[in-house]
DNA sequence: CAAATATATGTCATATATGACATATATCCA
DNA sequence: TGGATATATGTCATATATGACATATATTTG
């Protein structure tokens, strides 16, 4: 992990250590911030793919753009649940979002 | 989705519709909720093909046995990310956790 | 360039997830 | 069988996620 990566991760509000770069972060944290991330980027890569603006995604979940960007930002504030629904909300199949992450 | 996989889910907290089968169920929350289900099994699989107990998993992720038997349950109180996080406290690379949602 | 449109960031009150605990039920095995 | 071990179910106080809102900052478009 590179520090720009750790600075994005920080900025989303995890927490990856501060005097020392990043011991404090297990490898199982790792990995599953990294899945996450993963996530968030499929997210909007699919919104992309769709033309579809933040605003456009809220209303199809009920949710707000804000919530939206966050997701897409990979925030430490919103689970998986929220990202997963969002792409099958879009129209994404199973195949198609699991794809997305290997 | 058959009957007895209605009855699993409502039993599990989910709502899956009353009076009519399950019409109030949107594709995209059925997506959510077997790709949910699916990790489920796969987080027990894993458990299982390691000869752990829930409570020695509750030990490694730092929580409890019945929330274990909750993930595995697919109950509709936990969140993906614990699940995810579980897999990956069990050794199980990106890799093979995406695998096993195929 | 400026206005319009899109996205990012911060905060709140409320909803939901969490670990912990008690206890029920199932599964194992001597 | 029955005691031991494992898993399931229900509940609670607390922690965290949620949609909504305001507003800041980009990005596009004319």
């Amino acid at each position: 992990m590179n520090n720009a990566k750790k600075k994005r991760l920080e900025a989303n509000g995890w927490k990856v250590g501060s005097t020392d770069e990043f011991l404090n972060l297990s490898p199982e944290e790792a990995s599953y911030i990294e899945l996450k991330l993963a996530l968030s980027k499929a997210l909007q890569d699919l919104r992309k793919s769709k033309n579809l603006t933040q605003v456009d995604v809220a209303k199809r979940i009920k949710s707000s753009q804000s919530r939206v960007a966050k997701m897409e930002a990979g925030d430490s504030s919103v689970t998986m649940d929220l990202m997963f629904r969002s792409m099958f909300a879009l129209g994404a199949s199973r195949k198609k979002v699991v794809g997305m992450l290997v």
